[in-house]
RNA sequence: GGGCAGGUAGCUCAGUUGGUACGAGCGUCCGCCUGAAAAGUGGAAGGUCGGCGGUUCGACCCCGCCCCUGCCCA
């Protein structure tokens, strides 16, 4: 499957949610487009996190590169406007060679933020590092009344008890001076030429994957990966520290809970994940879906990706 | 066989000197989301208060019997 005229190869993202069989259908087209892949998983990027993350092994990534996988230290705070540069670098670096980037992964923020038109305003760590401070010693409902004056629209549509974005509305007006948009950007992609196909699974199935899957992450080790990891400072991350399975872990380690405990709590924070993805890909009109265990869903694909890049 | 403690939302548990269960956390369901996003956060639905009988104008709360669970004694 050569394409004899040099046109510049269409932007592929594959989104659903976790296990229910991105991965595959990843390789599948990469190989039959002559892609390459572009992991948009906010936790893959840590080196060292395999089992708990499920990344694939190199052995079976069918020989086709993959990108910004191993690219923080556990220790490294992770954030999305970092990592939209990076994968966008990629994905241009990609086209460039005439290889298409298949972006996979499962953090709908970041997938959204590499392909639509999708801004962030800065950040300034020492306010921030205030703000924090403030939030600590006060409490979220006197930030937000501040936020209220300060940006009433911002404050309107922001909880008062979500200190967390309180305080990067705040952020934001102080460092630049003007409103915080507490919303997310229209839906606009910024290459037209780009295709997004969903594997959609019923949500009783990806209860029974999930917690096969779990099951799987413990018997492979995730408990050894997670001591391994303590000693490269898990603990102290930010970022990395709060993925799901190695919180439970290190509760369990902590000696606050036992391993049977530790197993339960990672398969329920894994389906409130899950549930929490599909809000983000159910609001997105433009993702094709097809269905996980479709035998035509790569032919289907592969449709669309036509489809947009002739 | 006897004694003690307990049986209240799917789970763990609060609660009322008798007057319509104010319940809470977790889970579940629905939603939000611009530099921590596998994060953070809002809302909703769930209970004939173990069973039967009695006392009472009225019982989940009082009395009796029974069933179940745990601990102790024999």
């Amino acid at each position: 499957m050569q394409s004899s005229q040099p046109r510049r190869p269409p932007i592929v993202a594959i989104v659903g949610p976790t296990a229910s069989g991105k991965t595959a259908l990843s390789l599948d087209l990469a190989e039959r487009l002559g892609g390459e892949i572009v992991n948009t998983d906010a936790m893959q990027v840590y080196r060292g996190m395999d089992v708990g993350t499920a990344k694939l092994p190199v052995a079976e990534r069918r020989g086709i590169p993959h990108h910004l996988l191993d690219t923080l230290e556990v220790r490294d705070p992770a954030t999305v406007a970092e990592f939209q540069r990076w994968a966008r670098a990629e994905i241009a670096a990609l086209r460039d060679r005439g290889r298409t980037p298949v972006l996979v992964g499962g953090s709908a923020l970041y997938t959204r933020a590499i392909l639509d038109r999708f801004e962030f305003p800065g950040t300034d760590p020492a306010v921030r590092a205030r703000l924090e401070g403030e939030l600590a010693a006060v409490g979220s409902p006197a930030l937000h009344r501040r936020l209220a004056e300060a940006d009433p629209a911002a404050a309107e549509r922001i909880e008062v008890e979500n200190g967390r974005r309180v305080v990067r509305a705040l952020e934001v007006i102080e460092i630049t001076g003007r409103p915080f948009s507490a919303s997310l950007p229209v839906l606009e992609y910024v290459d037209p030429a780009t295709v997004q196909v969903g594997v959609a699974i019923d949500r009783d199935v990806l209860e029974e994957r999930i917690r096969l899957r779990v099951d799987l992450m413990f018997e492979q080790g995730l408990v050894a990966e997670v001591e391994r990891l303590l000693e490269h400072g898990l603990a102290e991350s930010r970022t990395a520290a709060a993925a799901i399975g190695y919180r439970q872990v290190m509760d369990h380690l902590a000696g606050e809970i036992d391993l049977a405990e530790a197993k339960e709590r990672t398969v329920i924070a894994t389906r409130k994940f899950a549930r929490r993805q599909m809000a983000w890909w159910k609001n997105d009109p433009r993702i094709h879906w097809v269905g996980y265990d479709d035998p035509d869903r790569l032919e289907s694909a592969l449709a669309l990706v036509g489809s947009v890049s002739a």
